[in-house]
DNA sequence: CTGAAAGCGCTAACAG
DNA sequence: CTGTTAGCGCTTTCAG
């Protein structure tokens, strides 16, 4: 096959500017040490070309690629997209990723890995060799996966961490969910409900803790006990359904609950059901997730949306300010979640 | 910053094999003229140092760049992440793309380019001369676009055009939008229905006609009138107010209607609702989107389910195949849609 | 402040 | 069937 040539190169750029290489490097580099007159000649050269640097070529020589990877977990996202229902974590981290990548002239591309196998190395390896990517966002459960941060960092690549705050290097960043679940708790509290249950998300996820000490900051705030009203979960249905059983089942059943993800949520939801109640009136629900399941089901629930988009953002602008030379933020950046109140929740009606 | 180098290279593992570089290459690119046992010794050094070759360097030598581009529309897919609706269609082309594309050591990279714009060429050019890509995957309303098609093609881009049949260079892949259109009218006669409206999708859309025409043919499969049950739409969700005021505000009323998306399908439901009417009591209803709305609202909608990941992922396999110096197939590749029976469609009851 | 030379990792073209 | 040579487009030294 034919060698498939640039169209039009720096060469072409610093022959009709009348200028070496460098100079025009230096000029698409923002580089410093240029005369403005020279730069503008440059610039206009480029302009009236239509010049655009390949990043092959960018990257093949300098040490930028000028890509960022969405690193996602592969088990969780191909089973979203089978699911077809509307989960939209990578969409979210491609509007605020992909659209914050082009003003700086980079590109997001989404990669997906699996957690819990013994080739995760393998595939990061493959992933790195083959992309040479200058950032990674990571996002839960890898943000807060050693093996894989050491790794990155071992690299020299620009980590950002979403949803996770221990040891190790790379940017952190949260949407601050142990605020999120207190003001959930609050809005209930609010509401009139002293018997507020907790569905706690998998444990293997750092923020699940976060969330149940922000309903657990709340209750104690309120001066309210919290016999029966945690339980556990994995993020699934049935463990959601298992907990909203436990919940609903004790001497003083939760009058409201806050489930970790919607999953979870739906689970609840069943069980309220075949139960015959009837939300809100028997029982107010707040999901953790703000997905189409939620929003459009019935009844619409009240629940906390994570602005994903946002902290994808923030994090690829950490990453591009990183690899500028800038000193990274001391302390980990907080896009908060806010709560969306819908029709799941209300004042405590009925005595059971 | 320092020249950050791959780890491990042809090089290495030539020297590991002890072959010339030459000879990795065509191993790595699985080219004829290689002793198998030359083959596996070199096969076993790259699989013991872990050897994956950088995508820049391949781009920067070769003719290919082992990217595809899947291209769509700027505005609406960045209004679908912003109402965070559930609308999957890039989620459903990553989902095909992507592991269609890993299969093949291809990667998927997602770029968005305006429709309306003077400045298309000059977009499309910046993404083409950054990336390089060896393939387009082109999704309506691009995939028609002559501008973008001949531009691409030009390049020596190989292109893949779903839902666009219309004169040009490229593959072209088709859900069969004609026979979908057919499925939900023949569903909604076999219910004993005789006046099935229809709500035609944007005339800028080739395969808004091929809706009509599926719906056209059955009904005139059936024996029936047209009359009055045909109104236009923009795709939007006020067309969809509007057309189906115009279906249902004649002598004859339709006593069914098929929207040509999820938002003329709402727009049908608002009026439906703000008459008082049942659905599928008073008039069935479907939906040529299969999106978490339409599934998740109430009723959940009867909707053809439209198979975009598989397409994509036959585009990606069409693309590499051309690459790979294969015939391209001479007809369009139909990867047809299907239809989903929920409870907006019911026999017509009552008499109004 | 600007330019020239070297080389990134890989493959096309051509020899052997 | 295998090896050698040149060069892709750009940036990083290092000189002026």
């Amino acid at each position: 096959m034919a060698r498939r040539k640039q169209a039009v190169t720096i060469k072409h750029v610093a022959a009709d500017a009348g200028v070496s290489l460098q100079t025009v490097s230096r000029v698409i580099n923002k580089e410093p040490n240029v005369r403005p007159a020279m730069r503008e000649r440059v610039q206009a050269s480029i302009e009236k070309l239509g010049y655009v640097p390949s990043i092959a070529a960018q990257r093949m020589s300098g040490s930028r690629s000028y890509l960022i990877m969405a690193l996602n977990d592969r088990e969780r996202t191909i089973a979203d997209w089978e699911k077809r229902e509307g989960t939209d974590w990578v969409d979210q981290m491609m509007f605020g990723g992909m659209l914050t990548c082009a003003e700086h002239g980079y590109r997001l591309i989404v990669e997906l890995i699996d957690t819990h196998s013994d080739h995760i190395e393998r595939e990061l390896l493959a992933a790195i060799a083959a992309l040479q990517p200058d950032g990674v966002i990571l996002t839960p459960p890898h943000s807060q996966n050693r093996q894989i941060v050491d790794l990155l960092d071992e690299h020299n690549i620009t980590i950002a961490r979403i949803g996770s705050l221990t040891g190790g290097p790379g940017l952190r960043l949260t949407m601050d969910d142990e605020r999120a679940a207190r003001l959930a708790t609050e809005h209930l509290l609010a509401l009139g409900h002293t018997r507020v249950g907790f569905i706690a998300g998998s444990p293997e996820y750092e923020l699940s803790a976060w969330r149940v000490d922000g309903w657990r900051t709340a209750m104690a705030a309120a001066g309210l006990d919290l016999e029966g009203l945690l339980a556990e979960s994995d993020f699934s249905l049935a463990s959601g359904e298992r907990a909203a059983v436990r919940l609903l089942d004790g001497d003083a059943p939760a009058t409201a609950i806050i489930a970790s993800n919607d999953q979870t949520a739906l689970g609840l939801l069943n069980v309220v059901r075949s139960r015959g109640l009837d939300v809100p009136d028997d029982l107010s629900v707040i999901s953790f997730d703000d997905t189409p399941v939620v929003r459009f089901g019935y009844p619409p629930l009240t629940a906390i949306e994570q602005p994903i988009a946002n902290v994808t953002a923030r994090a690829v602008e950490l990453i591009i300010a990183a690899r500028a030379g800038e000193k990274p933020p001391a302390s980990p950046q907080v896009v908060p979640a806010g709560l969306v109140v819908r029709e799941s929740t209300a004042a405590p009606k009925r005595r059971r």
